[in-house]
DNA sequence: TACGGTCTGTGCGGTATCGTACACAACTTA
DNA sequence: TAAGTTGTGTACGATACCGCACAGACCGTA
């Protein structure tokens, strides 16, 4: 039992690196929960009562305004964890964390988790190092909002999503993908729709499948490149402050 | 002397927020610097010479793509920091920081800095809040960017920018607003252009003066109040811990 | 005062995206 | 099997913004 939590637990990669002893302190405090499809971790203006670290989930972060429209400022999968801004002051959180892919992660006592950032120099360290790559992120979201069309947008996306599951196929209403990029749905249909003629996707009713990852690469933008290389490094720097090491990323 | 460098220091509110005994051990290595208009303090990649505490400059952070389309992320004036990425892991940094409105600040060098804010609790927790207050308004920006007109745009930098400013004169070309908000210039020509008719502003060659704040906020969208209520925000939190409570930020 | 460079104004066609409306298909539940 | 719900396809005008081209105005400098 011991042993299925701590693989686990490997499958969040800024948790595996957390140093060994540190991470016994935190294990007893770790929950293990479900994060189905939709579900809204919290929302802007929250004080936030948990952090999470995603396994097999999918997190989308997303900026609301005041007339309901979203945009996706940031997706956190098992390369991350969620309620950063517990450590940066307690103010409230800037964005709605919704679940993009349903899965499992570990969910934390908001009160325990910041006693230990404080106290733990390795844990402070990681955090800081993920919320670096956080704002670069969203940089680059950002940017790539202002400057690229749907069609490419969409595949960056699709490109990002796909990186953080192991199968590929992706359960997901063109609906909802255009609230994560701020766009209408009708867009989405059509950009969808030039990917299936093309032959890089297939999808029916929720369900997205991609059939050819190199297409969608060569009509995304630069973007997905970026984004890519920004976690690999994440990845990384994880991967040398690993806490143990023979653990991989490949169980489902 | 040592009076005026205090009062000038005061100028920067983060910089004003740091304890008073910390604050003795970074004043010899604070440097006062002048950062005229057009200047570059680090390009996207670099690695982190100097950090930065503006008191009268406002340094644009912008996220730069491969064909060389920019995008604002963020604006850093007297209530802020440049070069925060330091802190958290020394990669490089994603975007590059422009100075926007000519004026000076405090540099200091990074391996001073990282070691301060490695020993010193008050400065690690000041530099996160300013993080968490940074993500803010990069999402917010990022969602702006996506569902707002050019117009509502230029009114919310005119008047974020406005309000780092003792006066209401910026020095600032339409190009380069055009590539602060990422959009053609000619974009901004016509919007200026209607807010000049409307009589809010008036410009002359690279000098743009705000008549009618209010106006300007009646056409901005909801972008302004939420990134001026974040900067509120964060400055009474500073004012709070503030090491000499008589400081004001009125002197020119 | 003349010159030259920079900044701003304007026009025009092209296009991506929006807003709206509606039909149909797929799945769910009764 | 039928009804109801939810997701997808399509169409069409409206519009915001782009890309380009060029004219004119301003301002520093010679």
């Amino acid at each position: 039992m011991s042993i299925t939590f701590l693989q686990e637990t490997i499958h969040n990669h800024l948790l595996a690196a957390v140093q060994a002893d540190e991470f016994e302190r935190l294990k007893p405090h770790l929950e293990l929960v479900q994060m189905p499809l939709g579900s809204i971790l919290y929302e802007s203006g929250d004080r936030l009562q948990h952090i999470w670290f995603p396994t097999t989930a999918i997190v989308s972060l997303q900026y609301i305004m005041e007339d309901g429209a979203s945009t996706e400022i940031a997706g956190v999968g098992n390369e991350g964890v969620l309620g950063v801004s517990l450590f940066m002051g307690g103010a409230a959180t800037p964005s709605r964390a919704i679940v993009q892919t349903g899965g499992c992660g570990y969910r934390i006592k908001a009160g325990v988790m910041l006693q230990e950032f404080n106290r733990v120099e390795s844990l402070q360290g990681l955090s800081l190092l993920y919320i670096q790559a956080l704002i670069s992120q969203m940089s680059l979201i950002a940017a790539c909002n202002r400057h690229h069309s749907i069609e490419q947008q969409l595949c960056r996306w699709l490109l990002l999503t796909l990186d953080r599951l192991t199968s590929n196929e992706l359960i997901m209403t063109q609906e909802l993908i255009a609230s994560m990029l701020g766009v209408r749905r009708e867009g989405i249909t059509e950009a969808a729709g030039n990917l299936k003629n093309a032959g890089f996707i297939n999808y029916r009713r929720g369900h997205i499948t991609v059939l050819d990852r190199s297409g969608l690469e060569t009509l995304s933008c630069e973007c997905y490149q970026v984004a890519k290389k920004g976690f690999d490094c994440l990845l990384s720097t994880c991967a040398t402050t690993r806490h143990s090491p023979s653990q991989g990323y490949g169980k489902k």
